[in-house]
DNA sequence: GTTATCATGTAAAGCGTTACATGATTGT
DNA sequence: ACAATCATGTAACGCTTTACATGATAAC
C-alpha cells in the first residue's frame, strides 16, 4: 500500500528535514516559518507524508522519550531521501499547478448578480490582496524576526514572488473596476 | 451521506447549468471552453458533483435516450440551485485559496543543487509562462473561436487576469536571474 | 477493414482538510 | 483553581485525479 509517487508536499518535507531531524509537530512549526507562503502544510498532512516517506525508505525515525511532554517520533532524511529530493529539485518538469481562482468564477457569472452586489465583492477581495502584499513586502525587505534560515537570498526571492503577484492582482482589479463602470462592449 | 457543503467546483457547475440543461459529458466540454483557465473541471469530478447536487436538490435530471450514442442523463438547475448559486456569487467571503507553487519549493532549496542546474529549471519555467501568456493574450484580445458565451466582457476580464499574472511572473523571473547572477548578500 | 475519435460514464485510490483527543505547562 | 496554550498526534471524511470500460460513428 501507499505505492503512490512523491508529491511536492513530500519534497517540501524532505527539504525541511535536510535542516536536521525533527518530529511531525516540529516540522509543522518549521513549515509555518518557512514554506508557508508558497506551500502550506497542515500537521495531519505532514504525519501521513512521513509515514509514506518512511515506507519508501526516504526517512527513518526513532522514538524519543520526553519528560513534561509526550514522547515524540523524530524523523531523519536518509541518503535515498536526499537523492530523491535532489533529483526532483533539479528536474525542470512542468509541475503544472492547476489554476484555481474562486473569485474568477464569481466574476464570470457576475451578470446574475444585482449590479450593486459586485462592488463589495471586489472591495473585500482588494482588502485581502493589500494585506498579503504588506506581508510579502515585509518579508522581502528582510523583516523576518527569528529567521534562522541560512539562505536568505531564497527567502527574498520567494517573498518577491508573492509581492509581484499581489501587485499584479491589484492592477488587474483596478482595470476590472474601470471596465465594470463602462458599458458592456461584448457582442 | 454527502452532507458536505458545496465547493467552488459545485458552483462552477451550477453556473454552467444556468446556460441550459446538459449532461455530465456536455458539461465537461463546456467547461473546457469557459472556466478551464481559472477553474479546471475533470469529467469524473463533474459526475460526482452532479450526484451530490441532485441529492441536495440543486439540480434535477432526466434520462434521455439517444440513437447512435449511449443514453445520457441530462441535468437542469433548480430554483433552489439558482438561489444557492446567487448567494455564493454575491458573498464576499475570503475564499482563500492556498498558494501552491512547486517552483518556489525548488528555488527555496536550490542551494542543494549544482550551480549550473538552476538555469535549465528557470528556462523551462519561463517557456511555460510565455506559452500561457500567449494563450491569455489571445483570449483577452477576443480571439475566441466558436465562443458562444454571451458575456464576453467577463471572458475578457478573466483572460486579462491570467495575462497579468504571467507578465508578473516573467518580470519576477527576470529579477531572479539577476539576483542569482550576483553574489549572495544574505547574512 | 482496421484505427482513431466521439460520447458516455464508473471504479479505485490518494491527497489534503476539518474535527477530535490527551496530558503537561504556563498564565491570571 | 481555572483557563489557555503547548506539544503530540489520530480519525474520519471528501474532494479530486488517474485509470478503466463500452459501444458507435468517422477517418484512412
Amino acid at each position: 500500500m501507499s505505492r503512490a509517487r512523491l508529491t511536492p508536499s513530500s519534497f517540501a518535507i524532505l527539504g525541511l528535514l535536510t535542516l536536521g531531524p525533527a518530529s511531525g509537530y516540529e516540522l509543522g512549526s518549521l513549515g509555518e516559518r518557512t514554506v508557508q507562503h508558497f506551500w502550506p502544510l497542515t500537521r495531519p498532512h505532514i504525519y501521513s507524508e512521513l509515514s509514506k516517506l518512511e515506507q519508501h525508505g526516504h526517512v527513518t525515525s526513532i522514538e524519543v522519550e520526553q519528560r513534561g511532554a509526550p514522547d515524540k517520533r523524530v524523523y531523519s532524511i536518509t541518503e535515498r531521501g536526499e537523492g530523491a529530493l535532489d533529483a526532483w529539485l533539479g528536474d525542470p518538469d512542468p509541475d503544472v499547478q492547476r489554476p484555481r481562482h474562486p473569485i474568477l468564477i464569481k466574476l464570470f457569472f457576475a451578470d446574475r448578480l444585482d449590479p450593486g452586489a459586485v462592488r463589495p465583492l471586489l472591495a473585500s477581495y482588494r482588502a485581502g490582496l493589500e494585506a498579503r502584499r504588506s506581508t510579502y513586502a515585509a518579508l522581502a525587505a528582510g523583516a523576518m524576526p527569528g529567521q534562522q534560515w541560512p539562505q536568505n537570498r531564497y527567502v527574498r526571492l520567494t517573498a518577491r514572488f508573492g509581492q509581484r503577484r499581489m501587485e499584479a492582482d491589484l492592477a488587474w482589479l483596478d482595470e476590472v473596476e474601470v471596465m465594470l463602470a463602462g458599458p458592456d462592449s461584448g457582442e
